[in-house]
DNA sequence: AATTCAATTGCAAACGTTTGCGTAATTTTT
DNA sequence: AAAAATTACGCAAACGTTTGCAATTGAATT
């Protein structure tokens, strides 16, 4: 706002130079230590804030980290968001924050509000559209500019970029061995929208898996499901159809896992009994639903953390390029636990 | 960064003024063509990006919302932050967003910072130890300021001050009213943690309602429960281990409504044959669940929407202050969709 | 040929803060 | 008593951009 009081005021007001005002406001030693008390009594009784701007300006530093995602409605995103914040705030900086909607459009003019605004670094998870089409053109001239970039979830080059992702692969692998585990002999997935990273690491994990057991993946056990309620659900209406049902379910993440799981007990299938369930992402609700669903966690708020660390690093110097994979963690609830172990 | 082209090295480069370099790149009227073409193209090659700092420094205004809220795990919270980006966005904006985790101290921080970067407003939904505790030194301060605060949720004072918030009282009632007109005769209710401000205002709606049908509250059906899994079970078997058990429960928010779902389903009552049950916030899972739940919901996505609008309009000149309370909606789902309609 | 006019461009201040350097005033040392 | 050292403050530039006003140029008019 235009009305705020700044340093020039107070110098006015004490017929002093701005210099002195500063140096008082900032216990530089090279001042009278009465001066500085009067001016430090007066700027707090009027509520003299810094302006920040004009550091920002100075020094070339903000502050400040873009981030930029393309949701904010999952317990994903939003555990990031806090990971930052518990590592980010401490240090002294802001976050701003960019939905992009996975929209390619709008992740490229976020990234040029966040470059005009000078942020320190941009912390990025790409949008679905940049990613499937290779729509990277805005991405490298980021690079070029040396901003640093901190990819998230899903990366952009194999290499020569800062990274932190969480093992999806291996996450879904051990997912699915957990199940055969359970005794599952027939253990179907419920497949992620195409093109998705997630989907397609996930799907992976669970045919690598079934393989390292010597067993083929099934086309008719295998659906593709969007992100949604009803999607899931009438893939799981297909599952059951079938003549020869799973008797193991792994869901590309919890919503759709919740899906299955109203299916299955419509049917009047019993979980884990007739069919074992296991999701991914461990949201909170997993552990309190009716049926508490097993769930693999991508230690989202962890993935905040690192970034976060990544970034600190980078602010202090650091120079090399850095690539962290962070390991899964199988939470195991009712939704798969049965009584009786297979004899593997 | 340090390395970012200025305007300043495009006027060394052209050997002239950089007001030329300002003009051209803005499609100043008095500028001859060709130079303002060759200054764009050049420009644009080299990747120059308007470093906005300096501008928020002019033009004493940084195009930047400063957001605070207590949390950003839960769907309501990222809803008001969806609503926002979406009326923000268009409008050039970028958001400063701060978790406080219901820490005054948090609060009182961050705040400062956000008037350091000089946003242009403060969106703020207040933390719980603030509101508890009436430490509101440091909102009084700010307002002072004359930098636009908006409150949203929790309010501050009664009047003079720029609101968004939802009738949660209301909601509260239609939850409770619909429960009676499903037939319900002792209807619970999952009180959230006291000192709350919905705690308090869905406890004040279900009240009045029973009142208007001429019953009154009894203490054993009102349990207090906190926002977590545990004790909203807990609360639920407290519900259920007395005698004269409730044919009803209205669940302070979905989460603690899962919880009641879940002690419900394992002591083999129906949902909602046995016992009816309403939750609040609307979460998309409650559409979701193995017995979908009814639900409040609070129009998160319009706080945001609104409280971006009423944002907008005080950038835009708008003096006074203004107070919008948003209805709730109440979705009827199968935990509370009897067959039987009572005869009120 | 002198004057007016229009079209471009340059100059300089402004936004708020920090900081190296200079300088005055005071105190200490020789 | 003169020189040196210390203390405390002012000056001015810098960060990048915009903008009112002045200045320059060239062309058109008297």
């Amino acid at each position: 706002m235009g009305n705020s009081v700044s340093i020039k005021d107070i110098a006015r007001k004490f017929k002093c130079a701005p210099s002195t005002i500063s140096r008082a406001l900032n216990d530089h030693p090279m001042i009278n230590v009465e001066t500085r008390k009067t001016i430090q009594e007066y700027a707090s009784r009027i509520g003299y804030q810094k302006n920040t701007i004009s550091l920002s300006l100075l020094n070339k530093c903000s502050m400040t980290l873009g981030v930029i995602i393309p949701s904010i409605s999952h317990f994903h995103e939003t555990s990031i968001v806090e990971g930052m914040e518990a590592v980010l705030q401490p240090a002294g900086y802001l976050l701003n924050i960019c939905v992009t909607n996975e929209s390619q459009a709008l992740e490229k003019e976020y990234l040029d509000r966040l470059v005009a605004n000078r942020v320190d670094a941009i912390c990025i998870s790409l949008s679905q559209e940049t990613f499937d089409f290779g729509l990277n053109a805005h991405i490298d001239q980021a690079i070029r500019r040396s901003l640093p970039i901190i990819f998230m979830d899903r990366f952009y080059h194999e290499s020569d970029v800062d990274r932190v992702i969480t093992d999806d692969f291996k996450g879904a692998f051990m997912a699915t061995e957990h199940l055969i585990q359970m005794g599952c002999q027939r253990i179907a997935h419920l497949h992620g929208p195409k093109g998705i990273t997630v989907s397609q690491q996930r799907f992976k994990g669970y045919e690598a898996c079934l393989k390292k057991y010597g067993r083929a993946v099934e086309q008719e056990l295998v659906k593709q499901v969007m992100f949604s309620p009803e999607s899931a659900e009438e893939a799981t209406k297909n599952l059951l159809d079938q003549a020869a049902k799973p008797d193991g379910i792994f869901a590309v993440n919890d919503e759709v896992g919740f899906g299955a799981m109203k299916v299955i007990q419509e049917r009047n299938y019993k979980i884990p009994g007739d069919i074992a369930l296991v999701g991914f992402d461990d949201i909170p609700l997993a552990a309190f639903a009716p049926i508490a669903l097993s769930s693999v966690s991508r230690q989202s708020k962890k993935i905040g953390e690192q970034s976060a660390h990544l970034f600190l690093s980078k602010v202090n110097g650091f120079l090399g390029h850095q690539q962290f994979t962070l390991e899964p963690e199988l939470v195991i609830r009712e939704s798969s636990q049965r009584n009786h172990f297979s004899k593997i």
